[in-house]
DNA sequence: CACTAGTGAGTAATTGCTCACTTGCAATTA
DNA sequence: TAATTGCAAGTGAGCAATTACTCACTAGTG
């Protein structure tokens, strides 16, 4: 390798490929050479920045999870009534997932793996959600319900319109869905047992 | 091993232990070894029922798959009107559920596994449900809208609620959230885009 | 007695990871 | 400015461990 320049930035190819590889062959099926060699980079690089491929994983993991709660944090500043808040939040999700796809759905594909053992931290994005909605209740935007229910439904029908559109059931991007995953989600929120005849 | 009884129905044995391993371990991390040992069974008896630990994966996946297509079957048959309909599906959902919450469960943990190749047939429970709300629609049941985003949206209502039950967020019996399940999801199916202000 | 179902030690292949070595940037010195 | 050098980053052959699967054999039922 005498007058082959060697590889620069090793980091950010090696995340980029292994992501891909991850949703295609999945993370335990994906092996590091597979990565190293689709990242243009030695194998060896690799634990220079991770101690190994489960850290790589569950940093990437990590990385998108974090987002996530932060952009439900910034949606909820935007306002404190029920449309203002819904609308911002499918909205930032769409943007995301539209913007980079591979790491939404990354999150999407591989949720159980990382967030069995990560239950109940203060701010993902579940218990954000759940928070967000019994303070709607307390300030009577919404009737009062099992927010930690509603939380499970709202984020549902947002994950699963997602999920169909990693199966490939729904083509192009996922904003064209956010008026109707806001109106459910609004009307989740707004109706109660009795309401429906 | 001269005068120990030899094992006796191993199918079952393997398979159950099988589904719990794949459910707390993962398919990849779980080892034949370790399922043979946990259903007290030699390690080549999984091969007189199945090709390999993948085929074996796959058929105990299916197998639940398939049964969550009659069960949504049977449902429909029912009534035809709304109320009945849903009521009947997220019943005999939660029903399910409880009975046998391992199968469940491992449904809920790996779709994405298996349902990535095996897109859009005619009978899985995705397309039968699009199919049951144009029904609805058709006959005046509910407004007009996107069937198969509304599809998507209510399924993602009882798999979200199912996810958190998996994740140990939720205790106790899926059952007891089934009106709350089946109100959000007549919401979903009742509500347009200009209906909330 | 035939044949299905179960046994478990052995094997071949895979694969995550290590380590001694190399590169070339950036700070230090002259 | 040019030379020196320290060090973070990249390389890839090879190792050790794991593990899915095979196969010759056997128990016991009908």
């Amino acid at each position: 390798m005498s007058s082959q320049t060697r590889t620069r930035n090793a980091k950010p190819k090696i995340e980029r490929a292994a992501i891909e590889l991850f949703i295609t062959e999945g993370i335990d099926a994906a092996t590091t050479r597979q990565i190293a060699e689709r990242a243009g980079v030695s194998e060896g690089a690799l634990y220079r920045h991770y101690k190994g491929k489960e850290e790589l994983a569950e940093a990437l993991f990590m990385d998108v999870h974090d987002r996530m709660s932060r952009l439900l944090i910034g949606a909820a500043l935007v306002g404190n009534d029920l449309k203002t808040r819904v609308s911002a939040i499918v909205d930032a999700y769409c943007e995301f997932a539209d913007e980079d796809w591979d790491y939404c759905c990354y999150h999407l594909l591989f949720m159980n793996r990382f967030l069995k053992q990560d239950i109940k931290r203060e701010d993902d994005p579940v218990s954000l959600t759940e928070a967000m909605i019994t303070d709607l209740m307390d300030n009577g935007h919404i009737p009062p319900g099992d927010a930690a229910l509603l939380a499970a439904m709202s984020l549902g029908v947002i994950t699963q319109t997602g999920q169909n559109k990693a199966y490939n059931r729904f083509r192009g991007p996922l904003s064209q869905y956010k008026d109707g995953i806001a109106t459910a989600i609004m009307a989740i929120l707004t109706t109660r047992s009795g309401d429906i005849t």
